[in-house]
DNA sequence: GTGTCGGCATTTAGCCGACAA
DNA sequence: TTGTCGGCTAAATGCCGACAC
């Protein structure tokens, strides 16, 4: 891996950069300005490359979308395996903006079957440990004064200051060196550059909001750099070539290339590019087959906050589905539909990458028949929400929502320990103050109240895209503890035949339950016996085609009443009587604001004959008795505690929003039950 | 045409940018900015757009040749003929620099047949008329005062100062606002702007050697614009994707255009871009088809200057051959080879395209056996150097050359007047001081001197590639007095049947140049009847052959003189003796100075056995008698009245070379003629 | 006619502790 | 702990004519 600033030097012209010990030193500094989430693959491991996400990158830094027809090149398939040959990172001579350029080669089949390198499996962060990064305020900037130091930040990155005052060196991405006065003073005291400070805020340009980053390095060299902060839009006005030509030249250049597997050249910008599309060939490779995820399941993502440190966002996967079946069928660039808790989503991406999310659980929130075990009371003695059945997953996962949500009510917000493995935290938190048996009751009022549904019409032609797959990644979601409970109190195998008994969909579900337990060691060898039963296999064959058609047309539904879409009318007449019914009731989609007051939500008014979300109110209609909210009764003081009171109202909205949904998806699962 | 500037405005974003005065306005100082010789196909009409252009562009901008395999598009032609749909004129918001976004659409062959619109023939310059452009000193930029406005240029294009001082208020491409302080001040007094100044200097970053131009428009109205000097490399990091893939994508993009008949964007950068690579059809074909070029023929080329202006460069032709035979066949596209006169020549395209240059005579000089007649005294009564017969071609044209190195010793030096037809100001101007019949008795001394010449070797592999064609422009270099005196004078048939006894290849010749002047009205006629005659018509099949090889053999040897190229032995082996001695002379290649000293130029030292030209003084010690030059003897006189003495320095050491040059093409007409 | 400079007035930059959030 | 401000001094900006090329 090589750095270079693109400057006229020999270095660049010469393509043949002249290596010393800069590179290691600036390496750090790069990464620091890149921000906490870039990482770049290791030279000489393969990656996958999206031309969908360079293209992405493009449409950001021209601001302009692809609007004219693109011509379309057949030899380039969405992702392309590659060897990654060279790694150079660049930072702009004007503006600093770090950039990196890769040198890839497509790979034959042959090359991307070979065993993983130990240097493909490892992915170490690149981020300097002895290092601070300062939002610069209207002091830092005005030409009034100096740069006013955070003290820990000057004790921890700054040489010790020998008094008055000493002069310090610090050289910037390109090599530059800038000197500061530092200076410990006023009263009360506190760590100042001044001469030396003007100088460099007016070579860079910096404004006030922009960031600026010092870090000491093992070599005490003191490196220098800025992140500017994201203005409107840094206008990439080109004046070269036109933004259509540059996504044309993309695709060109790399379609060209896996046509005849040679070497081909890209940029990345990370402060520029929405995601990564150049992507480890082992990360691509355990996300999509070694992880499943379904709609419904939850998940949490890394973002880096203005202050460029990191915290999870969490959302629901509401889809699985080509982003552009047309140019890029089969693609799992942003493959991924998920709707963001926080209202303040909409800055968020609505498509996802699997490789970029952290499902909080791998089993899927599915209809499941063993939903059915909510009827009977819980097992005294160990958690509640944990001590049911193994197969109860789809309750589990539902009730995770709920749960999650109380979490983020209770936990700091901004996430804190990012190497902390996120499976220890999906664990049972029953501190935020609800309790278990108000779900209880309430669940089982609501399914008591359900009547049988007759499928009336299922699209046929939709096929799963992701091939479930073993998960062999050893923590999950279940303790050990519960997982033995389970396994002695509930034996699968018992239940799936009394299932089978009723309707062989049935048993099919049981077959996927269990293929998604496999990795429980002990199951995995039933599983097999199962498997090699010639009956199950006939039966598993024959049945597969109308699971899936059910299992999608109902992630299709689940999917659209969570995240508020309009049905349509075709949809809603394969449903039951008593859930047309139920969709049918018009209503604005309205949650409560901080007093209690329903308000509803501009552009979600509502459409007759439609199947929206309920308000709570109406979720509550629904039922024989009264219902109470459990969360929004005890959360008031939750708020008060926590001075979250705006993002815990967000909360609430959602949480409304959930909670009709969850109701909503209990109709449906009871129904799949009856039928 | 539209106008914006490439901002965050709702203008850029919504493609459908406000239209309103600003446009026509802001066009005036676009135009100003991008220079004198920028013009913009008009919208609406017909245009060539050639890739290879386009990619020059790039590689300018991105400063990166094309170094990877580029992939073929066979459906893209070199160059594509367009519909202009749309032009916009837009700037940089950064650096101000100007750009032009035009849209295409490739048209099927049906319409490029299309007759021509009136729009499409004129072209009219959009360079403002109430303009000055003045490049800054270190006075200007440094801070510690403000700019002095030359006084010409504030008279013309300030309003009238009203004492002691008044505000202008100028606009920008953006259109920004500008105030100054205008002021006339000082002893003596001058024209300045001080308050404002600074913070237009210091917000536009300008530097010592940048220019800024005022524009007084019609609407009194004051523009303000900006040049930039041509710094080392503007460098375009790009960041978002290679060079290569730009190469690739506007090849792609055009190729998708091509083959669909589809839309596609350009942009268009004239000061970054080597040449204009969309150029208006009827331009194109007339520069193509109606204009005739061979290697010898000399021409003129219009730069820029640094202050802006326009001037004149001369240089000849010494080659005829695609660019890049690979991958653009066939292309006009640079097809012209040639060599500069001046030696700063260094800085200016070795290849340009047709359409480029202004072909000071539309005949070749070629060798032609009519060159005998300078034996014979010249007709008294007429202008001397046309007075002879219309087949001297070679020697008008090379005669031409010392005339038109006497015109730039007389005129001034920035061209004025663009509009006034180039072919007007070729003809003979006798005012430069030199007596023709010094021409007269040196270079038939120098005739005299030779010997006959055996041709022992010539290339076979030669063809030319355009194949002459009709000369319909009225005007031409000889007037028509010089036409009708030769053609009663001289008939060109009998002359014809005088060489035919002697040798079958002079006959050929003859028709050679036969064809070249049909246009010529009554000549037509003659040479039907000559064609149409089999025996001829036998004889010209069979010695096609062997003139295109002679022609192709004497226009490398004479493009290789002229130019001070080194010559291969077995080139020189095919020379007579004669010329075999005379090249062999080893020298450096020298010019004299301002002081008449004879000075070395770096590079061109002297090889053995090679031919260089000669100096002047080695020139004149061929010949018998001593040679006097008489644009040296005469030319100090002229260089002080001008005040021009580094720009007539340059001209003389042009002259000295060739002067060389002409003798030593004299040598080998005169060889031609013998064998 | 105009580029550069010395002289001088004015503005700005920039260092300091006070003070409050 | 640190962002902003008033006070103060140093440095620069910037207007002027002188002078020379």
């Amino acid at each position: 891996m090589r750095l270079s600033s693109s400057s006229l030097s020999s270095s660049d012209l010469t393509q043949q950069p002249q290596e010393g010990e800069q590179r290691c030193l600036n390496s750090e500094l790069w990464h620091a300005c890149a921000g906490p989430l870039v990482s770049l693959p290791v030279v000489g491991t393969r990656v996958v490359y999206f031309p969908q996400g360079h293209s992405e990158q493009v449409a950001a830094s021209t601001n302009k979308e692809i609007d004219s027809h693109i011509p379309n090149y057949p030899s380039l398939p969405p992702q392309l395996i590659c060897q990654l040959h060279d790694v150079t990172m660049h930072a702009d001579v004007e503006t600093d903006e770090v950039y990196a350029q890769m040198t890839l080669q497509p790979l034959n089949p042959q090359e991307q079957k070979d065993p993983y390198l130990p240097a493909e499996l490892g992915a170490a962060s690149k981020q300097p440990t002895n290092y601070f990064c300062k939002t610069l305020t209207a002091s830092d900037t005005s030409t009034h004064g100096g740069f006013s130091v955070p003290r820990r930040a000057a004790e921890k990155v700054f040489p010790p200051l020998q008094p008055p005052a000493q002069e310090l060196v610090a050289r910037d991405l390109h090599g530059n060196e800038w000197k500061f006065r530092h200076i410990f003073r006023g009263q009360p005291k506190r760590h100042l550059l001044t001469t030396g400070w003007s100088v460099f805020v007016s070579a860079k340009r910096l404004v006030t909001g922009d960031s600026v980053l010092f870090i000491w390095n093992e070599n005490n060299q003191l490196l220098l750099g800025i992140r500017r902060a994201n203005r409107p839009q840094t206008v990439m006005p080109s004046s070269v070539i036109s933004s259509d030509s540059m996504h044309i030249g993309l695709l060109a250049a790399a379609a060209h290339a896996a046509a005849t597997n040679s070497r081909f050249t890209i940029f990345f910008n990370p402060r520029a590019c929405p995601s990564e599309f150049v992507i480890p060939l082992a990360k691509y490779i355990k996300a999509v087959y070694h992880t499943r995820v379904s709609v419904g399941m939850r998940f949490r993502m890394l973002f880096e906050t203005e202050e460029s440190s990191v915290r999870r966002y969490m959302g629901t996967i509401t889809g699985i589905s080509d982003l552009n079946p047309v140019h890029w069928p089969n693609s799992h660039w942003r493959s991924v539909k998920v709707g963001w808790d926080e209202s303040t989503a909409a800055e968020r991406q609505p498509r996802v990458s699997l490789w970029e999310i952290e499902p909080l659980t791998t089993f899927p929130m599915y209809p499941s028949p063993f939903s059915l075990r909510l009827k009977r009371p819980w097992p005294p003695g160990l958690p509640p929400l944990y001590g049911g059945n193994i197969g109860d997953l789809g309750l589990n996962s539902a009730l995770a929502w709920l749960r999650d949500s109380g979490n983020l009510g209770v936990q700091p917000l901004n996430f804190q320990g990012i190497g902390v493995s996120p499976y220890n935290q999906t664990r049972f938190d029953n501190s935020f103050g609800l309790k278990p048996d108000i779900y209880q009751a309430t669940t089982a009022e609501a399914i008591q109240d359900m009547r049988p549904m007759e499928l009336k019409q299922v699209p046929t032609n939709l096929q799963f895209q992701h091939t479930p797959t073993i998960i062999n990644r050893p923590n999950n979601l279940l303790s050990n503890q519960a997982l033995q409970h389970s396994q002695s109190q509930q034996p699968f195998v018992q239940n799936s035949q009394e299932n089978q008994g009723h309707n062989h969909t049935q048993s099919s579900f049981l077959l996927q339950q269990l293929q998604q337990c496999q990795s429980f060691g002990d199951q995995q060898q039933q599983l097999k016996q199962i498997q090699q039963n010639p009956q199950v296999q006939r039966q598993q064959q024959q049945q597969q085609h109308q699971q899936q058609q059910h299992k999608q047309f109902y992630d299709q539904v689940i999917s659209g009443i969570m995240l508020g879409q309009t049905m349509q009318p075709s949809v809603s007449q394969a449903l039951s009587p008593s859930l047309q019914k139920i969709s049918s009731i018009s209503h604005p989609l309205s949650f409560p604001d901080s007093n209690g007051t329903y308000v509803s939500t501009p552009g979600t008014s509502s459409l007759n004959g439609v199947l929206q979300p309920f308000s709570y109110e109406e979720t509550s209609n629904l039922f024989s008795s009264p219902m109470t909210s459990p969360l929004i009764t005890s959360s008031p003081g939750c708020l008060n505690k926590l001075h979250l009171s705006h993002y815990c109202h967000q909360e609430l909205s959602v949480f409304s929003r959930r909670w009709t949904s969850l109701v909503l998806c209990f109709l449906i699962f009871h129904e799949i039950l009856q039928c």
